[in-house]
DNA sequence: AGCTCTTATGAATCATTGA
DNA sequence: GTCAATGATTCATAAGAGC
């Protein structure tokens, strides 16, 4: 069975929500990405669930969750656990044991590594620079298209390197953009391998960069920032879905897996308790809309 | 107290060696480093732990390093579950709480970055190319040396360094009379900022680049691969220790952390169960004591 | 000595085969 | 069936040979 409605996003609590089966019938998502509300944070929304009754408040979202994946679909869920009173909390590894008592297959731990964390500057710690996206399935096969993530391969191609003169390399770090960038970009486009577990945004171009910087000038939204940016649930649907499939976020935030989706031609559904959020959503995934229409076709 | 003897290698099991009171005393050790077996890892000198029984046969250990450690020490692990049946074990998030319940404060998961990660293609994920560094205190307030792992800075240094290997590195710079030699010389008295927690070794160079360089070409071992390089034990010992410093590696393998505590004027001490691992440590230790003396003095 | 090119090999994981 | 051993797959680094 389909969802009754698609590219929506429900208003509530997702818990209630989830249940609703003709909205979720059970094996009918291709893939579940979220970024679940930390601990102590969106104290409005969520009432700042405390790390202690984190795992409790989660266990009748995943519960449903199961539920609505399709057996050969992915559950990827972004989170990182805060410090408090100096410490890491283990509310995360709760979670994860709590979810394979729940079924889950615990498949992997994917890094998305962010270098330009928050700032801050603590006696006892360096900056958080890093969260985990950790990877649930039903099943030990699943649907995974990996060649759609391929990246340039490596540096070692330095070869070309290694044949050019200290000149070559003093007028790189002078000038701007000379011909070396050029030169060293073509012959990485040679030929492509697949990534690893960590996710560098940075370095890599998951995205296509023309589609990219279009829509970043197209739609700017500074007034809020995503819980995720835009590459980290694009990535993820490029690796488990494919055009057509339909993709959910019970978090749905300001809309950017919604967004993701869209750019992606895949069909999202989201759910989202504060009003705002709502509103912000749905506008954020109409001028995604508005940009497809007007820039790629 | 302090232990009757250091910088020394124990021959033996770890949990009985570290309760011979004299030689490791209550409170006498500032940091302790470590890379453990992995479970089902080196099956042949410490006979293959399960996941399933790596708790249990953990937690006795640790209880001794904590009785040894020093009330503002730190507790370094290197780690990272393996996969079985299609899903990451789940032992490290098992140890992890049982450490807490154990009196240990779990204040940090530093991510290592290790690019040339092992090679290979499956079905359901990509390669696994990061590591936990998870570290235990016994108090919140803890030595830590933050400004002795400063990295530079630079807009182009970063990206320039980036593709490059340490050898490549040490050969341009070595090469000082060129213009490029020059820029290098400048890059290392760059304005310097706090790293964050994900370690990439290849895009920072944490350890002094001429005492790295000189010590690669001196002494090369081929016949064993160490756990870990040498710059993870070195990045540590840094920022938790000074000059002088007593440092424990009670899974010493073929001594890296020996080898990182020489070069940094620290003292070592290291359990280890295999003979020829405990011989290959103390000759690869002795040359880095020759080195050390030859060329740097 | 310095550069280029070749070769070997890693804290891996999965599917298949054989006991 | 269950468990153990083997082969196939893959990318980045470092050592070694050759000029």
């Amino acid at each position: 069975m389909r969802p009754n409605q698609i590219n929506i996003i429900y208003k509530g609590d997702c818990a209630k929500r989830l249940a609703e089966e003709t909205r979720f019938p059970k094996n009918s998502i291709d893939l579940i990405i979220t970024s679940p509300p930390y601990a102590d944070r969106r104290k409005t929304t969520y009432g700042g669930i405390h790390g202690d009754k984190y795992v409790e408040w989660f266990l009748p979202i995943s519960k449903e969750l199961y539920r609505i994946l399709k057996t050969n679909g992915s559950f990827v869920m972004n989170i990182k656990e805060n410090v408090e009173g100096g410490e890491r909390q283990t509310y995360v590894l709760e979670l994860i044991l709590s979810l394979k008592e729940q079924g889950w297959l615990w498949t992997e731990e994917y890094c998305w590594y962010k270098k330009n964390c928050h700032p801050g500057k603590w006696i006892n710690r360096f900056r958080d620079s890093w969260e985990r996206c950790l990877h649930f399935t039903k099943n030990k096969r699943f649907k995974m298209y990996q060649d759609s993530v391929k990246v340039p391969i490596g540096d070692w191609s330095k070869r070309r390197f290694k044949s050019m003169t200290n000149k070559d390399f003093v007028r790189t770090i002078s000038g701007t953009k000379s011909k070396f960038g050029r030169n060293v970009s073509n012959w990485l486009n040679k030929r492509k391998v697949y990534p690893h577990n960590v996710l560098d945004f940075e370095n890599e171009h998951y995205i296509e960069p023309t589609t990219m910087v279009h829509f970043a000038t197209a739609c700017s939204n500074r007034n809020h920032s995503a819980a995720f940016p835009l590459e980290l649930p694009s990535w993820f649907m490029k690796l488990f879905t494919r055009k057509g499939d339909i993709i959910l976020d019970p978090f749905m935030g300001i809309g950017t897996t919604g967004m993701a989706a869209v750019l992606l031609e895949r069909n999202y559904m989201g759910i989202e308790i504060s009003g705002e959020y709502v509103r912000e959503a749905r506008n954020n995934i109409k001028k995604v809309k508005r940009f497809r229409k007007t820039k790629l076709h």
